[in-house]
RNA sequence: GGGACCGUGGGGUAGCUUGGUAUCCUACCAGCUUGGGGUGCUGGUAACUUGAGUUCAAAUCUCAACGGUCCCA
């Protein structure tokens, strides 16, 4: 394996392609596969994010992939944010469509006219709704897997509700609900107010989730966006109030992608390969035979099978490779825990236990079952806690241009909130500004004016 | 948008200057061997992005297309 700290790229698509996560070899480019391996791990992201959303109330539901042009060209600011990313669709068979369609870079134009149709009176308020699909956007820069794709795995929540301060409170919701997903991939990350010019086209403004990398660039893992009634006043979503009056709704949206792999793939690997958070592992927990075993071993092997069925376990019983080979294998591919099982591990009646996050112990068989639930904690707890100190140690707080400028990762400054004063750090120190941070209320003189200004952060981002 | 570089078996590469037999590693297949941290050996499959040009002869030189990478805005 290449070095992680000390060249993340190659690291990274490395480690993508010797762990068959995702085959780059389709002649699209920004158009990966999907491999057995990566799908499992993906579509278990999806069932933490399923969960998180079911508990609160949404339902899942799916839209059209096509968006028909002038559906689209309605809401103008919205149109030229994605303007120049869209696919279309131009023919069909020989023929030229009459309406041209575009390929859904993200899907408020496809749900809110229809939005417009389900929402009549404050009992079907607040509606909320959540799809995870693919997405397109016509990227030019340098695509890589998982980070830059132009077919995105993308999941988008969408929500209307009676007033905007009921919206504001859906996006504290939202705050809940990632700190659950969070939570169980084990990935570390600050929440930014992006500026006015960075917000979502047609938001009113946005909130972005930022996760940092080895590098010290950062990357965007999810964005909350406050639409206040932007949207229902150009799709005509009203509703009847309590007192009979028609209203226009007011909208957020909650989105996350398949870059939150990327973040877990880069916060947790070392120079083995991946670590996968228990909760997404595709395969949880390995068995791996010593041989010669003997009499008696099918049996015993059987049996801790069994002892594990809750977990997703796998044995590796491939007899062409040795158990040395067997070990580094699973562990390039990030498997949580590893079990040996060899002769000594028979005739004593337990197993030895190794962590992918290093030590190894040994389990008597009839304790199994209670240990490796234990184990599981004791992982998840070591992965955040890492996760958390890469974070902290790939950030700095500054009042020097020059430091933020020199530092590897993200600098947090005073910043008045102005433009010109983005741009002269950003023209500074080649970092752009992610906003201020949410949930701090101190407050400072701008590192550039001087006028009174709130914590921002400054970073290369991907 | 501007510039630079690169396309050789599945992956990574040598060869290109000076035109002629395509190298090595890895992966894969078969067999034997081995097995508590990437076993070893033997044999085998598999490649010059595409098109045009120059030439007796092109991976190599020229032009174009397509694809990719990096840097700058």
């Amino acid at each position: 394996m290449e070095n992680k700290k000390e060249n993340f790229s190659e690291w990274y698509s490395e480690i993508i392609d010797l762990a068959e996560l995702s085959d780059r070899r389709y002649s699209i480019k920004g158009m990966n596969i999907w491999m057995p391996y990566g799908l499992k791990a993906i579509h278990a992201i999806d069932g933490v994010i399923r969960k998180a959303l079911d508990s609160r109330g949404f339902s899942e539901v799916s839209f059209p992939l096509l968006i028909p042009r002038n559906q689209l060209e309605v809401e103008f600011e919205h149109f030229k944010g994605f303007e120049d990313q869209l696919f279309w669709v131009t023919r069909g068979g020989k023929d030229p469509l009459d309406v041209e369609l575009a390929l859904r870079p993200t899907s408020e134009v496809a749900m809110y006219p229809i939005f417009s149709l389900w929402i009549r009176s404050h009992a079907n308020l607040p509606l909320k709704i959540y799809q995870i699909v693919n997405t397109y956007r016509h990227e030019t820069k340098h695509t890589r897997p998982f980070i830059r794709v132009r077919e995105i795995h993308f999941f988008e929540a969408h929500t209307a509700h009676e007033s905007y301060e009921d919206a504001e409170k859906q996006l504290e919701e939202y705050d809940r609900t990632f700190v659950d997903i969070s939570g169980k991939l084990l990935i570390s990350y600050s929440r930014h107010r992006r500026p006015d010019w960075d917000k979502f086209p047609g938001a009113r403004y946005s909130i972005a989730y930022d996760a940092i990398m080895p590098d010290g660039r950062v990357l965007q893992i999810g964005t909350i966006h406050q639409y206040g009634d932007n949207f229902s006043r150009t799709y005509g979503i009203e509703f009847t109030d309590e007192e009979g009056e028609r209203k226009f709704v007011h909208q957020t949206t909650y989105g996350l992608s398949e870059r939150l792999f990327a973040a877990i793939i880069a916060q947790h690997g070392d120079d083995k390969g991946l670590i996968f958070p228990p909760e997404i592992a595709p395969v949880q927990v390995v068995v791996v035979p010593i041989p010669p075993l003997g009499k008696g071993s099918s049996d015993f092997l059987s049996g801790v099978m069994e002892i594990l069925s809750t977990y997703r376990v796998k044995l590796d019983d491939r007899d062409n490779y040795t158990p040395g080979y067997k070990y580094n294998d699973w562990e390039m591919r990030g498997v949580p825990f590893r079990i040996e099982i060899g002769m000594k591990e028979m005739q004593g009646n337990f197993v030895t236990l190794s962590r992918r996050t290093g030590g190894k112990r040994k389990i008597p068989v009839k304790n199994l079952r209670g240990e490796m639930e234990e184990e599981m904690k004791l992982m998840e707890e070591t992965l955040m806690r890492r996760s958390r100190d890469f974070t902290e140690s790939r950030t700095i707080s500054s009042n020097s241009m020059d430091q933020v400028r020199d530092f590897n990762g993200v600098a947090t400054v005073y910043w008045c909130g102005s433009k010109d004063c983005a741009d002269r750090i950003e023209e500074h120190t080649g970092k752009s500004c992610l906003g201020e941070i949410m949930g701090d209320t101190t407050t400072g003189a701008c590192i550039v004016c001087g006028k009174e200004g709130r914590l921002a952060s400054f970073a290369r981002s991907f």
